[in-house]
DNA sequence: CGTTTTTCTGGTATCGCTACCAGCATATGA
DNA sequence: TCATATGCTGGTAGCGATACCAGAAAAACG
């Protein structure tokens, strides 16, 4: 049985006047009894909710959309599905947005300003009623088309300058900064400090200029080699930190702005039987549950990812209900999680 | 600035007509010139091309949608978009359906079956051109909305008995048989299984089954009390793991369902000086970066979670294309990955 | 050069729903 | 009792694009 006949059978392509002819009203009382029951009569409701029952009715809301000028799809871009940093706050944005009846329609950049680009000018092609950029850092059609578009946006994953519309996140570059100057008050001498990419990434950029404050606040050189570049693997994260090592044989902690690559480098010190945090320690960036359960636990910090997601979904949802647009920006900062590896 | 007036400025509600007659020509010109430009002529195109670019166009696909009775949107149903396993396999096919200018839309059932009723329906109303369900277990309603709208669907996630329409996967039930039948092979004499819960989820049963199977064929008693139940934290396979050690003190292996419980077992391991594998070995599902990268290295099964997103997303693709509505069963099987863990 | 074919362009009629307004009933008040 | 308010219902006119067809322009042909 190929689709077409399927279709024929089913009552996939029912249309709001068929339901209105089998239940005996109008077209109109049928679209009124399913989007604002109240605003219909008991009778005419019962009706209209056998016909739907019965013929196994799903409205078309790209007509209704359509119709109507309003759609319920957010649009969210993020710079990596892969990376479950982003589930724990695509979740909660998620659940957020479905308890009003609003849909996720999820993009991946891949850290590439080109990519948003594209995405975003398909989502407004879409007819987003939202959107949520997991960026502060953007191309000028971008801010073009993002502004004449005039639907609400959220920007995450920094605190920005120049804000869009609303923003909600944590400041990475504090963030950055006490974790060094809490390594560094634990007596940590020498602390290296491994990035991840810092091509058109705004979070790293600033973590790694919180470092370099901090070390400055210290009254200590900002000494380049003791920064590395890496991509998010554990095998990178181990690798920067032997590399470290062996540049610096005094080195006494590693902070790893990845999660990934603090694990790996906790990991390559058991190969090695480095202690952790006797001979380095180790601090890292997010509070996921393997940084709890690893062996030692492991010095980070907490993003409020999850707490992003709702509130960013929580905003978008108050100003389509009809919430002035004024610009938002929250911070909802982070806090240091000290264990076991320092 | 309130949004209206933003809007009002920009040219984020052109239609079609607007540059049509900027361009001087008509409005299905505009239409072709952007959607098959091999239809139109080198002058035409240019014309239109340049006058989208002075004004910022976006068209409207809503409208398109309605008008042409068909869209670019997929809808995408997981258990939990929090769990990093999904994050791959949703990767890997948002990509290859962006490459065919289809985009994703996902929803997150929670194991619930009634959520996933919900958000099937929220999609079809939305017109979703093609479903992938990760899950082959669905209501009776689900079943009926999907057979009628007669779009294509994929189901994943476990090789179902009476499938809606196409499948993508692997057998649960062979790779949990595959992997025991693996470790009585090396040598282990009692082997405990951590299941993931077990209600409304096939994938769970479906291991557990295999586990048993395995059992039998090597003639060992099926014992109630070596299978537990854990919800998936690094705490849940610590303590699993810990309970089936008292209850069976002989206990020599560990088989997880889950990539996280096996590693919050191993982890507790180490705290507790277990040798892995001396005093027991362990092994898990799926291969995460993590199992590679743990110390010691842990035993897993290979689940080809990209290839499974990719293939759904060309399957799709493909029938979207014209290809004949078939059933179509592809069993991307699996691969047991020893390792230092037992 | 006329005729046939091919290539391109534009008008018209939807797509399925909702906004808006008109109209009828019933309720409320003077 | 009539007048005004209120509650519900239905008709009509779009929303902004595309499908389809007709016709004009250009190309190809004998």
């Amino acid at each position: 049985m190929n689709s077409k006949a399927r279709r024929a059978e089913g009552g996939g392509n029912l249309k709001m006047r068929d339901i209105a002819r089998h239940a005996g009203v109008s077209p109109m009382t049928v679209s009124r009894a399913l989007r604002e029951p109240s605003a219909v009569s008991e009778k005419m409701r019962r009706k209209v909710e056998a016909a739907v029952r019965e013929f196994g009715y799903v409205p078309n809301r790209i007509a209704g959309s359509l119709s109507s000028n309003r759609t319920n799809v957010v649009g969210l871009i993020v710079p990596s599905i892969r990376n479950s940093l982003y589930a724990s706050m695509i979740q909660a944005a998620s659940d957020a947005l479905r308890a009003n009846g609003l849909h996720l329609m999820i993009g991946d950049s891949g850290h590439r300003l080109e990519d948003e680009e594209a995405l975003v000018a398909a989502f407004l092609a879409q007819r987003v009623c939202g959107l949520i950029l997991h960026n502060t850092v953007h191309s000028k059609r971008v801010r073009k088309l993002v502004e004449a578009s005039g639907i609400p946006v959220i920007e995450t994953g920094n605190l920005p300058d120049d804000p869009l519309d609303m923003a909600v996140s944590y400041s990475n570059f504090e963030a950055a900064r006490a974790m060094t100057l809490h390594l560094a008050r634990l007596g940590y001498r020498k602390i290296g400090f491994v990035t991840l990419p810092l091509r058109d990434n705004d979070r790293s950029e600033e973590r790694r200029r919180g470092y370099f404050a901090a070390l400055s606040e210290l009254g200590r050189p900002a000494d380049g080699s003791l920064v590395l570049e890496a991509a998010g693997g554990f095998s990178e994260g181990a690798d920067a930190l032997v590399r470290l090592v062996k540049a610096h044989p005094d080195l006494d902690a590693g902070f790893f702005a990845g999660e990934v690559l603090a694990v790996g480098a906790l990991f390559e010190c058991q190969r090695r039987g480095w202690a952790v945090p006797g001979r380095i320690a180790i601090a890292s960036f997010d509070d996921v549950d393997l940084l709890r359960h690893a062996v030692p636990s492991v010095t980070t910090l907490r993003i409020p990812r999850q707490e992003i997601g709702k509130r960013s979904a929580e905003l978008l949802v108050r100003r389509l209900q009809g919430a002035p647009a004024e610009r938002v920006r929250v911070d909802l900062g982070f806090e240091i999680v000290q264990r076991e590896s320092s």
